[in-house]
RNA sequence: GGAGAAAUGGCAGAGUGGUCGAUUGCGGCGGUCUUGAAAACCGUUGUCCGGGCGACUGGACCGGGGGUUCGAAUCCCUCUUUCUCCGCCA
């Protein structure tokens, strides 16, 4: 959510940066604005009657005091009219600012300067890439098919136990998940991430904390009976650790991580392209966090970004890097940073990580704030995060690039992790 | 799941209808003293929304929401959470 300022002192300005995430935000500023003046203008009338009131109430209490409890009995006798237009006021003002707020919340963040323009992902900048793509051996094939090969994914027995999007891993196919799982989970710690182990499910405040209530609700698995959200990613509990905190300067940046498996209903997203791995319902993801200083915090984009390039070098799979561009990134995002994996056998890329920064965006819900060191006034932080890393297009990526005739290989840095170099 | 008790500022803990945004202690910050530190002493110390160039000033907030009243931290309703006892249990 913008905040009601930076839409006040620089409204023109909002508007034009919109056009480049292709919005036109001529109207609902207009909206805004009508409804800040209207809402100063109650408040201001209401606060005086208000104060007059509570002068009244104080005066009866000392005539009371005193004894006067004629004099006291008549004050009383006035005041009704006035409460009645202060009722009327306050609900009108409450009604106001709600409006306000609805308005508020259509607004999608404003891109950062580096971001280009574009409709959709094809217009997306390629940053750099890296790591050589393989040459496949005759009759490689996707890893739908490598997984059954091996038997160490079934997607036919996750549809009997639970429904279509929700594999079981078993054997050397789980062994490679835990493996992944602490693999990332290690490196994020030598960055200096903290880890956390959150709860999955979490409540409404929470989800509109971090922006999936009340826009995202269909994509959320929602426990009804006790009225909880199953999360989409770790962001969602990870950041709402800082929900309504006022942190001091120099704790920031706040680096935390943590591995948590992920709910997605992918409500209509079916069809060709989310093949075997490609989209599922429920996958396991190691999700880094940032709450940064406001004239830090590309530096820590920067840094999250290294350190997902890392990983990706480490697996030794070819990669690149691209910035969204405006008509492709999200709503909550200011800079957008995909990495992609080439996935040899499908000759296409599959996006692997999204790291992005949402600058005051999601601290202005969230009310995440810091207060310098000395200084009276709070200021709200930025926040950060990047997937590090979503593991199914990893696992796919990784059996289609290194499959080979006797069995797929593992890159070396994962054979520690796993306790073996090969499957077959 | 059953019965009872409770929820107040960073923490501890007063306050049961009338200048209470809230006594006090601890912690934090600033100062005096000291070569420095500690101790002691003095001062200061919540958040949000308005008005004003500013000095300053109005309003709201005592777990959340609603109600009674001229007036609510204090009374009533409701929800949530915590604690104690019983039951169950990885």
């Amino acid at each position: 959510m913008l905040t009601i300022n930076l839409i006040r002192e620089q409204a023109s300005s909002v508007i034009e940066r919109l056009k480049i995430k292709n919005f036109d935000a001529t109207e609902i500023v207009g909206n805004v604005l009508d409804l800040d003046r209207r809402r100063r203008e109650l408040q201001t009338e209401s606060d005086s009657i208000q104060a007059e009131l509570n002068s009244l109430s104080r005066e009866i209490g000392s005539m009371m005091k005193e004894g006067r409890k004629d004099e006291a009995e008549a004050a009383r006798r006035g005041i009704g009219a006035m409460k009645d237009k202060q009722k009327q006021l306050a609900d009108t003002l409450e009604e106001v600012t709600r409006k306000m707020q609805d308005e508020l919340v259509r607004l999608p963040n404003l891109p950062h300067t580096l971001v280009t323009p574009g409709r959709s992902a094809e217009e997306n900048v390629v940053v750099r890439s890296g790591g050589v793509v393989p040459e496949l051996h005759a009759g490689a094939v996707p890893h739908w098919d490598l997984i059954k090969k091996y038997d160490i994914i079934d997607f036919d027995l996750g549809i009997k136990i639970t429904g279509a999007g929700f594999p079981v891993y078993k054997g050397k196919g789980a062994r490679l998940q835990r493996a992944l799982i602490n693999f990332f989970l290690d490196e994020g710690e030598k960055a200096g991430y903290r880890e956390i182990e959150p709860p999955i499910v979490v409540n409404e405040d929470s989800g509109f904390g971090t922006g999936q209530l009340p826009d995202k609700e269909g994509q959320m698995y929602h426990v009804g009976i006790d009225n909880l959200y199953m999360i989409p990613t770790a962001e969602v509990p990870i950041t709402n650790i800082y929900r309504d905190v006022i942190l001091d300067a120099a704790e920031l940046p706040v680096r935390n991580m943590g591995y948590t498996p992920c709910f997605r209903r992918e409500a209509g997203s079916w069809g060709a392209h989310v093949r075997g791995l490609n989209r599922l319902h429920q996958f396991d993801k190691v999700e880094i966090v940032q709450i940064a200083h406001p004239d830090r915090s590309y530096d820590s984009l920067e840094e999250m970004v290294s350190h997902v390039e890392s990983l990706l070098v480490k697996l030794e799979l070819p990669y690149r890097i691209v910035r969204l561009c405006g008509g492709d990134m999200s709503f909550t995002s200011a800079m957008t940073y995909d990495f992609e994996v080439w996935s040899a056998a499908q000759q296409r890329w599959l996006e692997v990580s999204s790291t992005s920064n949402f600058e005051a965006f999601q601290a202005n819900r969230l009310k995440c704030r810091f207060r310098e060191k000395g200084a009276k006034q709070t200021t709200l932080c930025h926040t950060l995060n990047g997937s590090a890393l979503a593991l199914p297009r990893i696992v796919a990526a990784l059996l289609e690039n290194n499959q080979t005739p006797e069995g797929i290989k593992m890159p070396a840095i994962l054979v520690p992790y796993t306790g073996f170099a090969l499957i077959s």
